[in-house]
DNA sequence: CTGAAAGCGCTTACAG
DNA sequence: CTGAAAGCGCTTACAG
């Protein structure tokens, strides 16, 4: 076990080797021509003295920070949580892959101060937004500075670089499963309609219905339900117009209704089937009668991370991508995309 | 609204006002002499200019890098979620007031490979731990690398720089507070009987008879519930005892405490008292029948950065620091500490 | 293939 | 009170 001695530095190594720095910066980065041999010397001497350069000074020599920031909002609720916990997992472990740090910016909808401070301070190459509003302040402000930004999710405004999961498919498969069944009183409950994921999913909801010449019936389609009153005042008239089953368009929205359930009359569960969107949160805590389409967050975070740094090294992508997920039935797994 | 032209320096400003960047330089640090009239005349012109100095460049020559990470549980439940948020939130505050920034580690209890790329990347001057461990192989690694370092919450290593509420008192004011009513029968649940936080907890519940002059019941109290099954085997053990109140350690346990009582009999919430340690969850999940003592997880987090970041600049603290804490009673709200 | 030198944007002894 | 110069640890034209 050594003591921590002085840090190495690159001339450390020049000298040691008889070469200059120069040679010794060619080695490790590999641009530029060194020799076969000088590189393999200058590798094995480093990888034995266990040297790192200096990426703070590799940074202001490149004018690079080889750190990306993501913005988490403040204010999200515990439903979230897991969500962004899970997404943030997989943008560090892309990061870490090619040595880029992650830095944390928590910010409330309208102030992007903390945004801006990080910005100013030349503190990262990068920013990746994890909510997206309709007008963002966030992302105008990073346009406006020209920092590359690449958001999660879907938002309206097609100029940002988004990743998200194919939520109109999967809703389609999963609306279609339950159609193929013989189900015909098909509810389901959503969110702000408002939100581009919201139309989305509808969106595969009535391709379903389409794809199987069947009309959708609007009457059992409930939007805005935002809040414990007005999940359980729909579910309360689902049950009136006798629906076979009930959609949800994310976590909430499904424990709210599997509660409902519960509490109304403990067997219903046995004869309304129910359906939702799985974010994030740990299975068990959905009822396994529940059918699932199951998005893998830390993917999604793996994969904006990954588009972000390709931005920032200027390499060419896709404006919009969109990741699968998986269709979890009652009596089998079904892998989509 | 202007374009983004390139980056005004320290130079630029120099060159303007015929002075030289040392003279700039300490206008704008406070260090070191400058004329008042000089040092005015500097802060007009950067203020009317809105100059940022880069960060990155005054980190290289001082060798600093106004970064500090926080290293996160990767495998940390549902149930914790909020805690670290929380947390998280406290030290982003804390760090943004100070103009330092923070870098997010996830970490597994095995592998501080994360911990160190970023160390031997230079790329922060001090590191908060939020769990640790009996064995941390990453605070054993910071100490090593003589990395400041503070932890959040109780840890049995006295060596090491830790924050954390004063959970001996409050449980003792929270059961003082039961007995005090007249109750006797105080059962008690808790975790992991090794974790420095339930004995703490649990030095408390003790200290609460004593100064009472009563005797504790050991026979009431359960350690090592740490899953559903557990938890509900002591809850169905504590009524058969004849248990009037039942003290849960924390969150997750009141959580299946309170779902075994309603399952038992919808009616028993109302008979026997439960009691619980709150450590971030939305306010609505615990029942309001629920005596709670409450953490403030963004306090505890705001507290532990400006300690670490004290040891980074030099100052002197106390080792360990215990925070206060609030007493929500069902009749009445007691602030305490 | 290799190196001397200038530069990234700041700080800080040292000497007026 | 102020400034010229060296330095933080790297990169990168430019010239061999």
């Amino acid at each position: 076990m050594e003591t921590v001695e002085k840090k190495l530095t690159i001339a450390d190594v020049a000298d040691y080797l008889g070469v200059s720095k120069t040679t010794v910066s060619r080695a490790i980065s590999g641009k530029g021509r060194v020799s076969e041999e000088t590189r393999k010397r200058v590798q094995q001497y480093i990888d034995q003295m266990d040297y790192k350069p200096n990426v703070i000074a590799k940074g202001l020599a490149q004018s690079k920070t080889f750190n990306i920031a993501v913005v988490i909002p403040a204010d999200c609720d515990m439903q979230e949580l897991p969500f962004f916990q899970n997404c943030m997992c997989g943008i560090c472990d892309a990061a870490a892959k090619r040595d880029y740090d992650v830095l944390t910016v928590y910010s409330t909808a309208g102030d992007p101060s903390g945004l801006e401070r990080i910005i100013t301070n030349h503190k990262v190459d990068g920013v990746v937004l994890t909510r997206t509003l309709v007008e963002d302040a966030a992302a105008d402000y990073l346009k406006r500075r020209e920092v590359p930004v690449v958001a999660v999710g879907s938002s309206a405004d097609t100029s940002l670089i988004q990743i998200d999961h194919d939520h109109r498919s999967a809703c389609q498969e999963l609306t279609s499963h339950l159609l193929k069944q013989g189900i015909r009183k098909v509810g389901m409950i959503g969110g702000n309609e408002s939100h581009v994921v919201t139309r989305n999913r509808f969106g595969g909801f009535a391709d379903a219905f389409r794809m199987a010449g069947l009309p959708v019936d609007m009457s059992l389609v409930y939007f805005g339900a935002e809040k414990a009153k007005e999940i359980e005042q729909a579910v309360d008239e689902l049950l009136e117009k006798n629906a076979e089953c009930i959609v949800c368009m994310d976590d909430m929205i499904c424990n709210h209704v599997i509660r409902k359930l519960r509490e109304t009359d403990v067997n219903l569960l046995n004869t309304v089937r129910v359906a939702s969107f799985y974010g994030g949160i740990s299975g068990s805590v959905l009822a396994s009668q529940v059918e699932t389409v199951e998005f893998d967050a830390k993917k999604l975070g793996f994969v904006t991370c990954n588009t972000l740094l390709d931005i920032i090294e200027g390499k060419q992508i896709a404006v919009k991508q969109l990741l699968p997920y998986k269709l979890r039935t009652i009596e089998q797994t079904v892998i989509a995309g």
